[in-house]
DNA sequence: ACAATATATATCAAATCGATACTATGCATC
DNA sequence: GATGCATAGTATCGATTTGATATATATTGT
């Protein structure tokens, strides 16, 4: 009944994946940014308002330290790494029992009022999201961990999910497209020609 | 190669859901935000955080009307009614050619590193998740559209699109579990014993 | 010469999240 | 009869996230 952990609350957010991202080595914050449009993204969207904001947190609060390194021509890398604390705190997190998986679709939120809308924009917006799907599957399938935590078998489950899903997304478009277009009535637009 | 739309810039968001929850019929913001909780949460989730704030502008910018309805015993409702402009800024939402489709799952970035934590730990979370997936089978299976706008052609495809990928979703996890558990080592533990 | 792209930092307004506050009734439990 | 929870309704608050932009410099491409 009492506490089951040390520190906090068992945050599964930005701050904390960037402190998964650390365990790999030192990695700058335009690293991190790399490796989420690369892996993380996919299923973890984070962005720079998301990650500097998290990084300077991280600091403040002695989970991750920082040095300064200069470079000839660009700009200076400020270059992380995890502390003890940090390590904790990322064990903290991983330790959440429950972690959250949730969607949010414009395109399912659009397609539900498809009877709002003519069927050339279905046409359009169906066909978008399946050209899509073909770049992810695309994607996945050329997927190198490069300079992410890639290597860990929880990375090959979850590339082997999203080639999954996006195949039973695909799938189910095309076996299910007559849903949208062409209601009861068979072809109202001939009427008019 | 000019404009292709009257209006705005083809948004899809929460003010936006909700003129399409009006095209129903007239709606207070609690009464939306049991349509979030019952369909729409399931693929575009929003609290009352996002619901109310959401009204105010749309009632600012004469997207939508409202009458204050005096109840017996319990608060005022605020019933809400779609406007002409109303209607035609859904048109223009609805417009969007790539709607986007995004995932945030704290459940795949905490598996990622599942090198990182214990059987048992990788266990809790896969049991939670099946969990969750058998629930939300059981809900799609019993699914009444209730006062939401679940009536048209693109509410069927959603929820079955719905049914569709939770079932694939658990496919996946119960065929590929042995990625996550077990690695190349068999015991390690057993060494220190 | 001009426009991207890459390297790297950072911030800002707006949107969203999750929790909470406020008011009132009813219903069950202890 | 007090405590707590559910329902019905409104609304706001701090923290987080989004998406765009600003600031610099070097390289690469047309």
């Amino acid at each position: 009944m009492a506490g089951q952990c040390l520190a906090g609350k068992h945050a599964m957010d930005v701050k904390t994946v960037c402190l998964g991202m650390l365990t790999d080595g030192e990695a700058s914050g335009y690293d991190m940014k790399k490796c989420f449009e690369s892996s993380f993204g996919h299923f973890f969207p984070a962005g720079y308002g998301s990650i500097y904001p998290a990084l300077a947190t991280l600091a403040r609060d002695g989970l991750v330290e920082f040095e300064q390194v200069p470079q000839d021509g660009k700009p200076d890398r400020k270059v992380y790494n995890l502390t003890d604390k940090g390590r904790e705190a990322l064990m903290d997190g991983l330790a959440k029992p429950n972690p959250s998986h949730k969607l949010r679709s414009e395109f399912l939120a659009t397609v539900w009022f498809a009877h709002l809308m003519t069927d050339e924009q279905i046409d359009t917006v169906i066909k978008t999201r399946l050209t899509e799907i073909d770049e992810f599957l695309e994607m996945i399938e050329a997927f190198q961990p490069g300079n992410c935590p890639g290597t860990g078998r929880g990375a090959q489950f979850v590339a082997g999910y999203g080639k999954h899903m996006a195949s039973a997304f695909k799938q189910y478009i095309e076996e299910n497209l007559n849903l949208l277009t062409a209601p009861e009535l068979p072809d109202v637009k001939s009427a008019a020609g």
